[in-house]
DNA sequence: GAGTAAGCGAGACGGTACGTCGTGTCTTATC
DNA sequence: GATAAGACACGACGTACCGTCTCGCTTACTC
């Protein structure tokens, strides 16, 4: 059990939790990571400190929250819409709702789709800067870097990992391939370039990757 | 004309630049980044805090000199070293600059080498907490991050293209592959293991990211 | 009418006023009336902080009504003791009404006797440290120093009054003294020690104050 | 020797340090004791919240340098006044420099001339704000309470004690009289009716204490 | 060799934010 | 409808660092 006694959470403020998400997401936007401040996130949400304080341990955990709960939101909005179309539904990174990742049969194709979308969702200014901040807290904080992959990052990983075992089992990647390795392939250059800003990330870099790749994963000739 | 009146670099302390390196690294290596304070440098170098504002601009640009330096101490001292064997040098991210990258001919057992000592170096408990600090920062502060790329990891990718450019020349490599992009097919899964912590990085790891990068890469049968 | 709907009395759970009563009393001679709180006294009382608010203005409020219940109790206990002698019961600061004040027809003996039980109330280190905040809460806060004085000092000071005019009346005091004055005269040098620390309080200062007083009281010779 | 080490005193700076008396003073005056807060004094006197904390224990403290600070100007504006006529230089509770005390002979004269003083001051409507919060507090906390006794009340008395021994010598008072006892004979009934506010403190009532009083002290006829 | 100007150690300063505590109000569920 | 419990907005607390500033002191360089 925890040392001190934790609240009652059924007792929780709703109003208050939406305009903290609120409030952190926007101060973040607004000024960045860095210069954004539990006192400023409290000021801006009209929410005493010790609110923001009760319920989370940290300014890292109210933006992870506030991200996964507009995540979740988003997913939703999109989840309700009218009778989507067949093409690129995409697996977003924050959310990616349920059904996630394409399976036209053409795994090349199918994963240029989901990097692509990917690499748009990257090079979005307003997404960038929270992920840019909750990726460094997680380097650096491995509990929160922890949290991080689990709510974040692994349910988006799982829907490759589906994909690539419907690609072995179709026979277009080798069987002693291990998916977890494969969808890393494919998704570490994305995030080296775009962590450490070596070079541009663009549509054409992720087809690239995607076709070396796919090169070495394919069954040997 | 510089804005503010620059401080004359040929009155520097030596004595003090290098008691502020030691005690920044120290100091981040026992309590961590976050809790190393411009403060707690200066009083451990024994030096006044504007010895440290007059020579630097952040906290950050501090322990990056500190790494630097420790990096071509360490380098210098591996080159002054007895005759040193002819086979795994190694291309150490924090300088080892002048020996480079191995080349007998065999472009996948070369890799293997370099990724796994990286992988050594990754897990190295000194060295993590300082490299997670200064890429943590760099993903956050774009200007730092440069600073990063340019000083540390660009010297060390050029030897990547440099051996691949070769093993193109060799035949073992497509004409048509980027060795850019095909270097970031080998680091950058290592990169997103490492960051994110989400699986074990070990040498076996590496070599199967360079066997299927390497597949990808082959000329086509 | 009222400006707030005003609680009903009649349905005031007693066992709550009681627990906070003795829980104020408690909280004050452990820890010191500056680190008693409101919140404190509730939860050592086992007692919802509105029941606190509901029914008392203040902390200083709160601790009077403990003290003046207290008193109550003490002088009822001993009301209702055995047959008590008939020589010194003083004149209790706190509570103490009934019996009053002796007689013996001898002023100065008579006062010795009460400025000496005062003096030995006001060294009695628990009750010193409620009487201490009380008055010092009522030297600042004017509304709750009168009601200090009305229900704690005023009974007392009655009693020096009739007495005094019981002496002037025998003779033993001119009939131009203001007995409100002369009782001062009595009294102001005990607190004045007390309230300041100066000097110690003892039965001898006691005895100079009454010998000097009642010298400038009686009729000239 | 201290636990943490002491600031040096010799770098501290003036302005700071009067700004931080002037915002206090000017506090008390304006909003009380109570609301007065170390964050507002800081605000005020345009100051971090730090320096006050470095130099000063408590508000309290604070408040108490503030008021001996002036009682030191405006006693030292008095002295460097014009040739001040000879009769009731009066002995003012803050400060009240040099001479200090009245002696014509008449003792009885020179006491009502230094109490009706007293009672001016303590009914002026500014020094009565910060006197009683800094008396209400040295009465609950002792160590607070010593030094306003030590720094403002004693030195006041001491005069007293002078005076009275110029009185014994000249036989005006009995020779076993002890001055600090005769003392708080005139001063405490002023101090009793102010703190507590019994009834109105005034000039006849100040005359009415010093003819008892002095009563009582002159030697037996 | 004296004069002078910079770097230096030290640390006080005006600030900002921290994380905690207590206030007085409000809400929920129980009796 | 009073109560125990406690979440809430708010305000102040006392602390930690920030980056700037002023002190003497030491250490070159200039005249």
């Amino acid at each position: 059990m925890p040392p001190t006694k934790a609240p009652d959470s059924s007792r929780r403020s709703d109003r208050s939790r939406r305009a903290i998400h609120d409030a952190a997401l926007a101060l973040v936007a607004e000024v960045g990571y860095r210069r954004t401040t539990i006192e400023g996130i409290a000021a801006r949400a009209g929410v005493g400190k010790q609110t923001i304080y009760r319920w989370w341990p940290s300014k890292a955990a109210v933006l992870m929250d506030a991200f996964l709960d507009l995540a979740g939101r988003t997913a939703e909005e999109a989840g309700t819409g009218p009778g989507d179309g067949e093409e690129p539904p995409a697996a977003d990174p924050p959310g990616g709702g349920a059904p996630g990742f394409p399976d036209t049969g053409d795994l090349a194709a199918d994963l240029k789709a989901v990097l692509r979308a990917t690499v748009d969702e990257l090079n979005d200014p307003v997404l960038e800067a929270v992920t840019r901040a909750l990726t460094a807290e997680g380097i650096v904080d491995a509990k929160l870097g922890d949290e991080f992959v689990r709510k974040l990052l692994d349910p988006q990983l799982a829907l490759y990992v589906t994909r690539l075992r419907a690609a072995q089992e179709a026979g277009h990647v080798r069987a002693d391939v291990e998916p977890r390795v494969a969808l890393e392939l494919l998704v570490g250059p994305l995030m080296h370039r775009w962590l450490l800003r070596t070079l541009p990330l663009t549509h054409a870099y992720a087809d690239a990757v995607v076709d070396h790749a796919v090169g070495g994963l394919a069954p040997r000739p």
